[in-house]
DNA sequence: TTTGACTTCTAAAACGTTTTAGAATATAGT
DNA sequence: ACTATATTCTAAAACGTTTTAGAAGTCAAA
């Protein structure tokens, strides 16, 4: 059974609240009074209930994250893995707790509602973010703090952190152009996503600034795994002029895209360059290894988790946004073109 | 502001009592009164208040995962991270929370006290198990629920979902010495974690099975990372007299020691054959693909949920033990040696 | 018309904490 | 010696829910 204060007020012979008020170390406990209770409690090993104290201080010290339910399979994406671990790390060290759960697409709206009504949590993180998101809006409309990794497209009034993708495919395509290639093909994931969304704009821009024309059917639009991006990169290999440098939008796709170049008898790095997103671990021990663009994930899950527990904490409404510049890594998939 | 019990029942006219029975549908409840009240909070948008709710039946209906502090980044790890998926989605449909939180080895023991002095938690699931582990020992001396992935080197009487290593690990070397291999290496994480001990067994035994001789200089310890994969299969690669076959055992292992082999101008698959274990997804995408081990790593997530829900749920002391054994799939990166 | 049995509801207590308002005692100032 | 002021404590209420015990009312049977 567990202590509770009443059985260290009995034990001492005070009163409940002189007990909570001395283990809370208020002044207007006597000095001897608060080290007798404190040295007792200690003894007798209490811990405080947690859902006695949220009830009273109507505050739940926790973080939502609700993960949506198609994309339960995200864990096994490394990068989603380590922003993650940021989180955690970073909500651990603010003694919050991490709700973590899964939400239908059609009921996760009401999820997210009915976390805020039962008073569940303080705060949500919102992943993967979409151009218009639902989940923004409602949270926005019920003034309920949140943090989300990635924007909208555009009225982004509100907590972030983000990757500057545009940017960084532009200094993918940079890369590419310099080394000589005119041919960039792409493989993207659903454009719902801002992400995928802002990472081909960037590369519709570093075709623009170069001079070069894009033609459709050089961007094949598929979704997050290795195996679409294998078969989107087929695709494009098997167009009767076929680019000699392809733009994965993860890294994933790009070692699908690896894959597949090999399957056609191409050499990575000499016959067709090709180029990945995150830099997840398995970037660098790839075969070739992946030009790509680094990004910090673990930290900027520690920026998420900082910036929603300090809006939580301070109740303050200044806006805090995050946008990082992701670093290009060449490596030995890409190379002057034959 | 919150929509509560006391507001529903100001508004129908009843008492406080007499609305939360409504709502629960019990049966002394007039069946007028229990519609009208159930349409009246739902109008309001009630929602229960979770903290109180909790208070009053002194259950958590919470499950937690306490990750040790030195593991954070094995969310970068595929495989934990389709298990973590399992995990999740089977305590979110059964309405439980799951409470993730991390801890450092020197304070590990003491956040476990701590959870459950403090009620946060109704059970807990126990990862990456030791041949002794003190977690374990711990919540089996309060006598608290708990379901661990992996057991311990004996004295297992409790509830827990594992993987049956020695023996698939066998079934690798079996294949090995089928294709003619009699020079085996081995790469394994550290020897206090079961799996680890248990899979090195299954090496062990496999070679015993089979009358060859092992060497200390054939087995190589290491952690569990992709680099510390290929600088052991350096090691083994450079040995006077090098193994014609490598068991990593994991998938990162495994795809660092391809590496390292084709680093030293060996073709894997023919020059030397190079095995992993869990068949992440990136085994079948590697170049060249992945021999290895199966395993259902969602839905093992799922048994170890599932397990540990029965267990707080009915209050049943059965023990439910599940040994899952993994299915051996040969890919290209073994065969015959030369 | 009284008893007994139902039906339907409510008052009170409980879960364990914190906060508020104020009581009791001690200390100092005149 | 009496008032004013600190100091140290406690009683009561509150957070929102559920459970327990029993009250009030209705109805049928005797």
């Amino acid at each position: 059974m567990a202590v509770t204060l009443k059985n260290i007020a009995d034990k001492v012979g005070k009163s409940v609240p002189t007990v909570s008020r001395a283990l809370a170390g208020f002044d207007d406990i006597s000095p001897k009074t608060r080290d007798y209770v404190q040295a007792v409690a200690k003894e007798m090993g209490y811990v405080p209930n947690n859902f006695a104290r949220k009830l009273q201080s109507q505050k739940a010290d926790a973080v939502g994250l609700i993960l949506p339910g198609s994309e339960n399979l995200r864990f096994s994406d490394p990068f989603f893995g380590l922003l993650l671990s940021g989180i955690i790390e970073r909500t651990s060290a603010a003694g919050m707790d991490l709700s973590i759960s899964a939400a239908n697409d059609d009921e996760e709206l009401d999820v997210y509602m009915e976390h805020i009504k039962g008073q569940r949590v303080d705060g949500f993180i919102i992943v993967r973010t979409h151009r218009k998101d639902k989940r923004i809006e409602l949270l926005r409309k019920h003034k309920f703090p949140f943090v989300s990794f990635g924007r909208m497209e555009d009225d982004n009034n509100f907590n972030f952190v983000d990757e500057d993708g545009n940017w960084g495919i532009e200094q993918v395509v940079d890369h590419l152009v310099d080394l000589g290639h005119t041919k960039l093909g792409c493989i993207a994931e659903p454009l719902l996503y801002t992400k995928s969304f802002s990472r081909v704009q960037g590369f519709l821009n570093g075709l623009k600034k170069h001079g070069l024309k894009f033609a459709d059917e050089n961007l094949v639009v598929t979704n997050y795994r290795q195996r679409s991006g294998r078969e989107a990169a087929l695709r494009l290999l098997d167009l009767p002029q076929p680019p000699t440098a392809i733009v994965a939008l993860n890294d994933l796709l790009a070692i699908g895209a690896i894959q597949a170049a090999q399957e056609r008898g191409l050499k990575v790095g000499r016959d067709v360059s090709i180029t990945g997103f995150d830099d997840i671990v398995l970037a660098e021990m790839s075969n070739p290894s992946l030009t790509t663009l680094h990004q910090p994930a673990h930290e900027m899950g520690t920026l998420v988790a900082e910036n929603l527990i300090q809006q939580i904490k301070n109740q303050s409404i200044e806006q805090s946004q995050i946008v990082l510049k992701p670093t290009l890594v060449v490596r030995n998939s890409t190379g002057t073109p034959v």
